[in-house]
DNA sequence: TTAATTTTTTAACATATGTTAATTTTTTAT
DNA sequence: ATAAAAAATTAACATATGTTAAAAAATTAA
Protein backbone atom coordinates (compact mmCIF):
# COMPACT_ATOMS: atom_id res chain seq x y z
CA UNK A 1 0.00 0.00 0.00
CA UNK A 2 2.73 2.49 1.07
CA UNK A 3 4.35 1.48 -2.29
CA UNK A 4 1.52 2.93 -4.26
CA UNK A 5 1.27 6.32 -2.09
CA UNK A 6 5.10 6.58 -2.95
CA UNK A 7 3.99 6.39 -6.62
CA UNK A 8 1.13 8.87 -5.82
CA UNK A 9 3.59 10.87 -4.68
CA UNK A 10 5.96 11.23 -7.58
CA UNK A 11 3.45 13.21 -9.22
CA UNK A 12 0.98 14.51 -6.76
CA UNK A 13 0.85 15.72 -3.63
CA UNK A 14 -1.28 13.40 -1.01
CA UNK A 15 -2.37 14.54 2.40
CA UNK A 16 -3.86 12.72 4.81
CA UNK A 17 -7.29 13.17 3.98
CA UNK A 18 -6.88 11.79 0.61
CA UNK A 19 -4.74 9.14 1.78
CA UNK A 20 -7.36 7.88 4.44
CA UNK A 21 -9.95 8.18 1.85
CA UNK A 22 -8.17 6.45 -1.44
CA UNK A 23 -7.24 3.56 1.76
CA UNK A 24 -10.58 3.38 2.33
CA UNK A 25 -11.57 2.32 -1.43
CA UNK A 26 -8.57 -0.15 -2.68
CA UNK A 27 -8.06 -3.44 -1.86
CA UNK A 28 -4.96 -5.53 -2.30
CA UNK A 29 -5.57 -8.68 -3.99
CA UNK A 30 -2.91 -11.58 -4.51
CA UNK A 31 -2.94 -14.16 -7.66
CA UNK A 32 -1.46 -17.14 -8.35
CA UNK A 33 0.21 -17.39 -11.89
CA UNK A 34 -2.57 -18.17 -14.47
CA UNK A 35 -5.12 -16.95 -12.21
CA UNK A 36 -7.53 -14.87 -14.41
CA UNK A 37 -9.20 -11.24 -13.28
CA UNK A 38 -10.93 -10.37 -16.21
CA UNK A 39 -13.03 -12.80 -18.41
CA UNK A 40 -13.74 -12.09 -22.33
CA UNK A 41 -17.87 -11.74 -22.50
CA UNK A 42 -18.28 -10.86 -18.47
CA UNK A 43 -21.45 -8.33 -18.55
CA UNK A 44 -19.09 -5.38 -17.07
CA UNK A 45 -15.48 -4.32 -16.02
CA UNK A 46 -16.06 -2.85 -12.68
CA UNK A 47 -11.96 -3.02 -11.73
CA UNK A 48 -8.70 -1.57 -12.46
CA UNK A 49 -5.81 -2.61 -11.20
CA UNK A 50 -2.59 -1.24 -10.64
CA UNK A 51 0.70 -3.62 -10.57
CA UNK A 52 2.86 -3.83 -7.72
CA UNK A 53 4.61 -6.93 -8.54
CA UNK A 54 4.70 -9.50 -11.01
CA UNK A 55 3.46 -9.43 -14.74
CA UNK A 56 -0.59 -9.68 -16.57
CA UNK A 57 -1.40 -9.33 -19.59
CA UNK A 58 -4.95 -8.46 -21.34
CA UNK A 59 -5.67 -10.51 -24.84
CA UNK A 60 -8.67 -11.07 -27.02
CA UNK A 61 -9.50 -14.55 -28.43
CA UNK A 62 -10.87 -14.56 -31.72
CA UNK A 63 -13.19 -16.84 -33.68
CA UNK A 64 -10.48 -19.14 -34.42
CA UNK A 65 -9.49 -19.92 -31.21
CA UNK A 66 -6.07 -17.52 -31.64
CA UNK A 67 -5.11 -15.31 -28.51
CA UNK A 68 -4.02 -11.24 -29.51
CA UNK A 69 -2.33 -9.64 -26.68
CA UNK A 70 -3.30 -5.95 -26.10
CA UNK A 71 -1.35 -5.07 -22.96
CA UNK A 72 1.17 -6.31 -20.80
CA UNK A 73 1.55 -4.66 -17.66
CA UNK A 74 4.61 -4.95 -15.28
CA UNK A 75 5.31 -3.05 -11.60
CA UNK A 76 3.49 0.52 -11.48
CA UNK A 77 1.50 -0.18 -14.43
CA UNK A 78 -2.10 -0.54 -14.39
CA UNK A 79 -4.30 -2.97 -16.78
CA UNK A 80 -8.01 -3.50 -17.23
CA UNK A 81 -10.06 -3.86 -19.94
CA UNK A 82 -10.08 -0.32 -21.22
CA UNK A 83 -13.02 -0.67 -23.53
CA UNK A 84 -14.98 -2.03 -21.13
CA UNK A 85 -14.34 -0.49 -18.13
CA UNK A 86 -14.88 3.27 -19.65
CA UNK A 87 -17.05 2.11 -22.08
CA UNK A 88 -19.72 0.64 -20.00
CA UNK A 89 -20.17 -2.66 -21.75
CA UNK A 90 -19.35 -6.37 -21.61
CA UNK A 91 -15.79 -7.57 -21.21
CA UNK A 92 -14.35 -7.90 -24.86
CA UNK A 93 -11.00 -9.17 -23.24
CA UNK A 94 -9.28 -11.43 -20.51
CA UNK A 95 -6.76 -10.69 -18.07
CA UNK A 96 -4.61 -13.35 -16.17
CA UNK A 97 -1.26 -13.41 -14.63
CA UNK A 98 1.80 -14.71 -16.64
CA UNK A 99 3.38 -15.24 -13.24
CA UNK A 100 2.19 -14.52 -9.21
CA UNK A 101 1.47 -11.06 -8.79
CA UNK A 102 0.30 -8.45 -6.02
CA UNK A 103 -1.75 -5.92 -7.88
CA UNK A 104 -3.89 -2.97 -5.83
CA UNK A 105 -7.68 -3.21 -6.95
CA UNK A 106 -9.43 0.28 -8.06
CA UNK A 107 -13.11 -0.20 -8.88
CA UNK A 108 -14.88 3.07 -11.19
CA UNK A 109 -17.47 4.23 -8.79
CA UNK A 110 -14.82 4.79 -5.97
CA UNK A 111 -12.34 6.04 -8.18
CA UNK A 112 -15.05 9.18 -9.80
CA UNK A 113 -15.82 9.89 -5.97
CA UNK A 114 -12.01 10.35 -5.41
CA UNK A 115 -11.61 12.62 -8.25
CA UNK A 116 -14.53 14.81 -7.19
CA UNK A 117 -13.18 15.10 -3.69
CA UNK A 118 -9.28 15.49 -4.58
CA UNK A 119 -9.19 17.67 -8.22
CA UNK A 120 -5.52 17.31 -8.47
CA UNK A 121 -5.98 13.66 -8.21
CA UNK A 122 -7.96 13.80 -11.40
CA UNK A 123 -5.72 16.24 -13.14
CA UNK A 124 -3.05 13.15 -12.54
CA UNK A 125 -5.53 10.89 -13.38
CA UNK A 126 -5.71 13.08 -17.22
CA UNK A 127 -2.71 13.53 -17.47
CA UNK A 128 -1.78 9.54 -16.99
CA UNK A 129 -4.55 9.06 -19.40
CA UNK A 130 -2.81 11.90 -22.09
CA UNK A 131 0.26 9.36 -21.50
CA UNK A 132 -1.70 6.46 -22.07
CA UNK A 133 -3.11 7.78 -25.35
CA UNK A 134 -0.08 8.65 -26.79
CA UNK A 135 1.55 5.40 -26.18
CA UNK A 136 -1.66 4.36 -28.29
CA UNK A 137 -1.19 6.51 -31.39
CA UNK A 138 2.50 5.30 -31.23
CA UNK A 139 1.72 1.96 -31.14
CA UNK A 140 -1.15 2.23 -34.23
CA UNK A 141 1.00 4.65 -36.04
CA UNK A 142 4.01 1.61 -35.50
CA UNK A 143 1.49 -1.01 -36.75
CA UNK A 144 0.80 0.47 -39.67
CA UNK A 145 4.12 1.41 -41.20
CA UNK A 146 6.34 -1.23 -39.72
CA UNK A 147 7.34 -4.62 -40.30
CA UNK A 148 7.28 -7.68 -38.46
CA UNK A 149 10.71 -7.47 -37.85
CA UNK A 150 11.05 -3.49 -36.99
CA UNK A 151 7.80 -3.98 -34.67
CA UNK A 152 9.80 -6.90 -32.80
CA UNK A 153 12.98 -4.76 -32.59
CA UNK A 154 10.69 -1.48 -31.08
CA UNK A 155 9.30 -3.97 -28.68
CA UNK A 156 12.24 -5.35 -27.27
CA UNK A 157 13.96 -1.77 -27.36
CA UNK A 158 10.78 0.09 -25.64
CA UNK A 159 9.76 -2.43 -23.20
CA UNK A 160 13.42 -4.58 -21.96
CA UNK A 161 11.97 -6.26 -19.02
CA UNK A 162 9.73 -7.58 -20.95
CA UNK A 163 12.01 -10.32 -22.92
CA UNK A 164 12.88 -12.16 -19.90
CA UNK A 165 9.13 -12.75 -18.17
CA UNK A 166 6.82 -13.12 -21.32
CA UNK A 167 7.07 -15.90 -22.95
CA UNK A 168 7.31 -15.84 -27.09
CA UNK A 169 4.25 -16.62 -28.37
CA UNK A 170 3.07 -13.49 -26.23
CA UNK A 171 5.51 -11.25 -27.55
CA UNK A 172 4.48 -12.94 -31.16
CA UNK A 173 0.79 -12.19 -30.49
CA UNK A 174 1.17 -8.69 -28.86
CA UNK A 175 3.11 -7.84 -31.94
CA UNK A 176 0.33 -9.17 -34.31
CA UNK A 177 1.98 -11.94 -35.62
CA UNK A 178 2.58 -16.05 -35.23
CA UNK A 179 5.20 -17.70 -32.70
CA UNK A 180 6.70 -19.20 -35.94
CA UNK A 181 7.14 -15.73 -37.85
CA UNK A 182 8.95 -14.41 -34.55
CA UNK A 183 11.16 -17.27 -34.10
CA UNK A 184 11.93 -16.78 -37.80
CA UNK A 185 12.91 -13.12 -37.16
CA UNK A 186 14.48 -14.19 -33.90
CA UNK A 187 16.79 -16.41 -35.27
CA UNK A 188 17.92 -14.05 -38.63
CA UNK A 189 17.85 -11.13 -36.12
CA UNK B 1 -18.03 29.70 -32.71
CA UNK B 2 -21.95 29.22 -31.26
CA UNK B 3 -21.91 26.00 -32.78
CA UNK B 4 -19.02 25.49 -30.28
CA UNK B 5 -20.90 26.08 -27.24
CA UNK B 6 -23.35 24.32 -28.45
CA UNK B 7 -21.52 21.27 -28.40
CA UNK B 8 -19.74 21.68 -25.07
CA UNK B 9 -23.52 22.16 -22.95
CA UNK B 10 -24.56 18.86 -24.60
CA UNK B 11 -22.53 17.83 -21.56
CA UNK B 12 -21.11 20.22 -19.32
CA UNK B 13 -22.50 23.89 -17.87
CA UNK B 14 -20.81 26.61 -19.25
CA UNK B 15 -21.34 30.05 -17.39
CA UNK B 16 -20.99 33.37 -18.87
CA UNK B 17 -17.91 33.73 -17.24
CA UNK B 18 -16.75 30.43 -18.84
CA UNK B 19 -17.84 31.34 -22.28
CA UNK B 20 -16.03 34.58 -22.38
CA UNK B 21 -12.80 33.47 -21.11
CA UNK B 22 -12.82 30.55 -23.59
CA UNK B 23 -14.32 32.81 -26.57
CA UNK B 24 -10.61 34.83 -25.70
CA UNK B 25 -8.38 31.98 -26.32
CA UNK B 26 -9.64 30.11 -29.10
CA UNK B 27 -9.50 30.91 -33.01
CA UNK B 28 -11.98 30.66 -35.47
CA UNK B 29 -9.62 28.94 -39.00
CA UNK B 30 -10.57 28.19 -43.02
CA UNK B 31 -8.60 26.55 -44.78
CA UNK B 32 -8.65 25.30 -48.68
CA UNK B 33 -8.81 21.79 -49.46
CA UNK B 34 -4.85 20.35 -49.08
CA UNK B 35 -4.06 22.81 -46.77
CA UNK B 36 -1.35 21.69 -44.38
CA UNK B 37 -2.43 22.24 -40.56
CA UNK B 38 0.82 20.26 -39.20
CA UNK B 39 3.68 19.42 -40.71
CA UNK B 40 5.66 16.14 -39.95
CA UNK B 41 8.92 16.77 -38.21
CA UNK B 42 7.82 20.73 -36.97
CA UNK B 43 9.39 21.29 -33.61
CA UNK B 44 6.29 21.32 -31.95
CA UNK B 45 2.52 20.89 -31.73
CA UNK B 46 0.81 23.60 -29.57
CA UNK B 47 -2.85 23.22 -31.37
CA UNK B 48 -6.04 20.66 -30.97
CA UNK B 49 -8.73 21.37 -33.84
CA UNK B 50 -12.19 20.61 -33.19
CA UNK B 51 -13.60 20.58 -36.74
CA UNK B 52 -16.75 22.87 -37.67
CA UNK B 53 -17.13 21.61 -41.48
CA UNK B 54 -15.11 19.72 -43.54
CA UNK B 55 -12.60 16.67 -43.48
CA UNK B 56 -9.68 16.23 -42.43
CA UNK B 57 -7.14 13.63 -41.53
CA UNK B 58 -4.10 13.26 -39.36
CA UNK B 59 -1.27 10.77 -41.55
CA UNK B 60 2.54 9.26 -41.50
CA UNK B 61 4.56 9.18 -44.51
CA UNK B 62 7.62 6.53 -44.05
CA UNK B 63 10.86 5.59 -45.30
CA UNK B 64 9.50 4.52 -48.34
CA UNK B 65 7.56 7.54 -49.05
CA UNK B 66 4.39 5.67 -48.65
CA UNK B 67 1.73 7.37 -45.96
CA UNK B 68 -0.52 5.52 -43.66
CA UNK B 69 -3.55 7.43 -42.09
CA UNK B 70 -4.19 7.55 -38.60
CA UNK B 71 -7.25 9.80 -37.93
CA UNK B 72 -9.54 11.44 -39.79
CA UNK B 73 -11.69 14.29 -38.61
CA UNK B 74 -14.97 14.99 -39.33
CA UNK B 75 -18.14 17.77 -37.78
CA UNK B 76 -17.75 17.77 -34.35
CA UNK B 77 -14.33 15.91 -34.11
CA UNK B 78 -10.91 17.19 -32.68
CA UNK B 79 -8.08 16.56 -33.98
CA UNK B 80 -4.01 16.73 -34.27
CA UNK B 81 -0.53 15.03 -33.79
CA UNK B 82 -1.54 13.99 -30.20
CA UNK B 83 1.44 12.16 -29.81
CA UNK B 84 3.69 15.54 -29.95
CA UNK B 85 0.37 17.38 -28.56
CA UNK B 86 0.13 15.89 -25.45
CA UNK B 87 3.64 14.25 -25.91
CA UNK B 88 5.62 17.54 -25.86
CA UNK B 89 8.11 16.36 -29.25
CA UNK B 90 8.50 17.36 -32.76
CA UNK B 91 5.47 16.29 -34.92
CA UNK B 92 5.83 12.57 -36.05
CA UNK B 93 2.34 13.37 -38.59
CA UNK B 94 1.09 15.82 -40.94
CA UNK B 95 -2.69 17.20 -40.41
CA UNK B 96 -4.03 18.59 -43.85
CA UNK B 97 -7.51 19.17 -45.28
CA UNK B 98 -9.75 16.57 -47.10
CA UNK B 99 -11.72 19.17 -48.48
CA UNK B 100 -12.06 23.26 -47.50
CA UNK B 101 -12.77 23.17 -43.92
CA UNK B 102 -13.62 25.63 -40.84
CA UNK B 103 -12.19 24.76 -37.62
CA UNK B 104 -11.53 25.84 -33.69
CA UNK B 105 -8.22 26.34 -32.92
CA UNK B 106 -6.95 25.82 -29.34
CA UNK B 107 -3.36 25.85 -27.51
CA UNK B 108 -2.78 23.59 -25.00
CA UNK B 109 -1.18 26.43 -22.72
CA UNK B 110 -4.77 28.18 -22.60
CA UNK B 111 -6.66 24.58 -22.33
CA UNK B 112 -4.81 24.05 -19.24
CA UNK B 113 -5.81 27.34 -17.97
CA UNK B 114 -9.65 26.56 -19.04
CA UNK B 115 -8.77 23.13 -16.79
CA UNK B 116 -7.34 25.14 -13.75
CA UNK B 117 -10.20 28.01 -13.69
CA UNK B 118 -13.32 25.36 -14.65
CA UNK B 119 -12.51 21.66 -13.17
CA UNK B 120 -15.78 20.59 -14.38
CA UNK B 121 -14.30 21.58 -18.07
CA UNK B 122 -11.68 19.06 -16.99
CA UNK B 123 -13.90 16.60 -15.65
CA UNK B 124 -15.48 16.56 -19.37
CA UNK B 125 -12.37 16.73 -20.99
CA UNK B 126 -11.36 13.73 -19.02
CA UNK B 127 -14.08 11.79 -20.25
CA UNK B 128 -13.65 12.50 -23.61
CA UNK B 129 -9.94 11.39 -23.56
CA UNK B 130 -11.82 8.23 -21.97
CA UNK B 131 -14.04 7.20 -25.10
CA UNK B 132 -10.73 8.18 -27.30
CA UNK B 133 -8.92 5.91 -25.38
CA UNK B 134 -11.64 3.18 -25.85
CA UNK B 135 -11.73 3.83 -29.50
CA UNK B 136 -8.03 3.50 -29.76
CA UNK B 137 -7.99 0.21 -27.94
CA UNK B 138 -10.78 -1.05 -29.97
CA UNK B 139 -9.08 0.04 -33.17
CA UNK B 140 -5.96 -2.29 -31.88
CA UNK B 141 -8.08 -5.15 -30.97
CA UNK B 142 -9.79 -4.65 -34.87
CA UNK B 143 -6.37 -4.98 -36.54
CA UNK B 144 -4.69 -7.58 -34.32
CA UNK B 145 -8.14 -10.16 -34.77
CA UNK B 146 -9.18 -9.13 -38.20
CA UNK B 147 -8.52 -9.30 -41.76
CA UNK B 148 -8.29 -6.55 -44.15
CA UNK B 149 -11.70 -7.29 -45.66
CA UNK B 150 -13.11 -7.39 -41.99
CA UNK B 151 -11.46 -4.20 -41.19
CA UNK B 152 -13.19 -2.37 -43.72
CA UNK B 153 -16.40 -3.74 -43.40
CA UNK B 154 -16.07 -2.42 -39.72
CA UNK B 155 -14.82 0.72 -40.88
CA UNK B 156 -17.77 1.31 -42.91
CA UNK B 157 -19.98 0.65 -40.23
CA UNK B 158 -18.40 2.54 -37.63
CA UNK B 159 -17.66 5.77 -40.18
CA UNK B 160 -20.89 5.88 -42.79
CA UNK B 161 -19.99 9.47 -43.75
CA UNK B 162 -16.43 8.55 -44.49
CA UNK B 163 -16.65 7.12 -47.63
CA UNK B 164 -18.47 9.59 -49.18
CA UNK B 165 -16.00 12.02 -48.30
CA UNK B 166 -12.72 10.12 -48.34
CA UNK B 167 -11.13 8.45 -51.50
CA UNK B 168 -10.33 4.82 -51.23
CA UNK B 169 -7.00 5.24 -51.11
CA UNK B 170 -7.59 7.46 -47.51
CA UNK B 171 -9.64 4.51 -46.39
CA UNK B 172 -6.69 2.43 -47.24
CA UNK B 173 -3.87 3.91 -46.11
CA UNK B 174 -6.41 4.40 -42.50
CA UNK B 175 -6.93 0.33 -42.82
CA UNK B 176 -3.07 -0.43 -43.56
CA UNK B 177 -3.89 -1.63 -46.82
CA UNK B 178 -2.72 -0.78 -50.52
CA UNK B 179 -5.38 0.97 -52.33
CA UNK B 180 -5.58 -1.92 -54.77
CA UNK B 181 -5.74 -4.39 -52.23
CA UNK B 182 -8.81 -2.45 -50.73
CA UNK B 183 -10.27 -2.57 -54.71
CA UNK B 184 -9.92 -6.27 -54.25
CA UNK B 185 -11.96 -6.48 -51.60
CA UNK B 186 -14.64 -3.80 -52.09
CA UNK B 187 -15.37 -5.81 -56.05
CA UNK B 188 -15.59 -8.58 -54.21
CA UNK B 189 -17.86 -8.03 -51.36
C1' DT C 1 18.56 -37.54 -12.75
C1' DT C 2 15.18 -38.87 -15.61
C1' DA C 3 10.84 -38.29 -17.50
C1' DA C 4 7.16 -35.33 -18.74
C1' DT C 5 5.71 -31.05 -20.26
C1' DT C 6 6.23 -26.71 -22.28
C1' DT C 7 8.42 -23.70 -25.40
C1' DT C 8 11.05 -22.71 -29.41
C1' DT C 9 12.76 -23.71 -33.79
C1' DT C 10 12.67 -25.54 -38.37
C1' DA C 11 10.78 -26.71 -42.86
C1' DA C 12 7.50 -27.33 -46.68
C1' DC C 13 3.82 -25.39 -48.40
C1' DA C 14 -0.39 -22.00 -48.50
C1' DT C 15 -2.39 -17.54 -48.62
C1' DA C 16 -3.25 -12.67 -47.97
C1' DT C 17 -1.54 -8.69 -49.21
C1' DG C 18 2.10 -5.90 -51.77
C1' DT C 19 4.24 -4.28 -56.28
C1' DT C 20 4.27 -2.71 -60.79
C1' DA C 21 2.14 -1.31 -64.68
C1' DA C 22 -1.56 -0.82 -67.69
C1' DT C 23 -6.50 0.21 -68.39
C1' DT C 24 -10.90 2.05 -67.24
C1' DT C 25 -13.79 5.16 -64.83
C1' DT C 26 -14.77 9.37 -62.58
C1' DT C 27 -13.98 14.04 -61.59
C1' DT C 28 -12.34 18.56 -62.62
C1' DA C 29 -10.95 22.30 -65.50
C1' DT C 30 -11.07 24.60 -69.92
C1' DA D 1 -18.70 19.40 -74.45
C1' DT D 2 -14.11 18.17 -74.54
C1' DA D 3 -9.74 17.55 -72.75
C1' DA D 4 -6.92 16.82 -68.86
C1' DA D 5 -6.19 15.09 -64.44
C1' DA D 6 -7.25 12.20 -60.67
C1' DA D 7 -9.02 7.98 -58.86
C1' DA D 8 -10.27 3.22 -59.16
C1' DT D 9 -9.80 -1.18 -61.12
C1' DT D 10 -7.52 -5.10 -63.06
C1' DA D 11 -3.89 -8.45 -63.82
C1' DA D 12 0.58 -10.82 -63.46
C1' DC D 13 3.81 -11.63 -60.44
C1' DA D 14 6.46 -11.01 -55.75
C1' DT D 15 6.84 -11.36 -50.87
C1' DA D 16 5.82 -11.39 -45.98
C1' DT D 17 3.52 -13.84 -42.98
C1' DG D 18 0.36 -17.88 -41.88
C1' DT D 19 -0.39 -23.06 -41.48
C1' DT D 20 0.71 -27.54 -40.34
C1' DA D 21 3.58 -30.78 -38.55
C1' DA D 22 7.70 -32.44 -36.77
C1' DA D 23 12.05 -31.95 -34.26
C1' DA D 24 14.91 -29.74 -30.95
C1' DA D 25 15.63 -27.22 -26.82
C1' DA D 26 14.37 -25.62 -22.40
C1' DT D 27 11.83 -25.93 -18.27
C1' DT D 28 9.36 -28.30 -14.69
C1' DA D 29 7.95 -32.26 -12.07
C1' DA D 30 8.63 -36.86 -10.31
Amino acid sequence: MQDFFEYLNKSVDINDEAKSFISSVIKIRKFKKGDVLITQGQSEVLNNYFVFSGCLRSYVIDKDGNDHTVQFAIKDWWISDYMAYYGKGEAILSVDCLTDCIVLQTDISSIEKVFERFPHIETFHRKNLENSFVRLNKRIVNQLQLNARDRYINFIADFPKMESVAKNYHIASYLGITQQSLSRIRTQK
